[in-house]
DNA sequence: TTTTGTGCAAATTGTTTGCAACACG
DNA sequence: CGTGTTGCAAACAATTTGCACAAAA
């Protein structure tokens, strides 16, 4: 199993830092919601609805810092919106983003690994899987484009 | 030789838009700036210089919109700020960007072909090499960070 | 003269910050 | 109790939009 919100929460409790309400909340949000690609609103949104309780934005975003430095949490700027969250454990994937319709895949990390380890390898760049994403067209997309480019020699 | 100013002028011609001196020192910047990042707000700077003349920020925006709409532009949210703008002949290479000193790398875009051959194969998905960044550490900031991991075991 | 484009100001979205009240340890 | 945390409001940064006026074609 993954991390649990008691481990973030022990985690903070080992930082001498507070556990306070909301705190739980949202890595109680974070722990529970594997796999999934979280913006800032949807965290406070879904704390909110667990902890009963107001949360403001604020908060969210200053706990996410705080998990962030302890180094459980990493964020992303997806597509050009807000950025999402994702638990450091379980970012073992890779975003494949779509920039005509939206929609995200994800592919195991090991499918770039060879690249990863060439640029490690010639550059000295330790690329961190969870914090890019591949932007680009996905296959339903990518087929229409290709239709439309018959049609439509040459600019 | 690259794409040249007139390039683009002619391009806003033939799609009948029309030719103001805001659009012609932005295509002017962006032609003469090549493999340079440049935010919209570097672009309004530098057109601004040249064109003699103030240009707003969302003309600029409007106007890289246009271009970006006819294919020869294209914008990237490289870090967590501000997105950077390329022309999209220009294109040819990939960002490393080091999340911890903000320093960016490029390496040509061959370097990654092989996975995303691999990417396009299993999931049929088409990556746009201008349109993303891979995130991670560059060579100086991965070598302090495993110093500093050599006595510090285990957080 | 008829569009299309521009500047300006105001709205939006995502995120950060200052500060007084509050609550964890 | 004392310091770390919160909520709220206000500040910010990046980008978008509405609109009357200016300027290409």
């Amino acid at each position: 199993m993954h991390l649990a919100a008691e481990d973030l929460i022990s985690a903070l409790r080992q930082s001498s830092l507070r556990i306070t309400k909301a705190r739980r909340a949202i890595c109680d949000v974070l722990a529970t919601s594997h796999e999934e690609h979280m913006s800032a609103v949807d965290i406070r949104d879904r704390a909110r609805k667990r902890a009963k309780v107001g949360i403001d934005q604020s908060t969210v975003y200053r706990t996410l810092d705080v998990l962030e430095d302890l180094g459980y949490l990493h964020h992303v700027h997806l597509g050009h919106g807000a950025g999402v969250y994702h638990l450091t454990e379980e970012s073992d994937h890779q975003h494949l983003v779509c920039e005509r319709c939206g929609r995200s895949v994800e592919i195991p990390l090991d499918e770039l690994e060879p690249v990863l380890a060439t640029v490690t390898s010639r550059y000295g760049f330790v690329a961190q899987g969870v914090h890019f994403a591949l932007v680009g067209l996905c296959e339903p997309c990518s087929a229409r484009s290709n239709e439309e480019s018959m049609n439509d020699p040459g600019e």
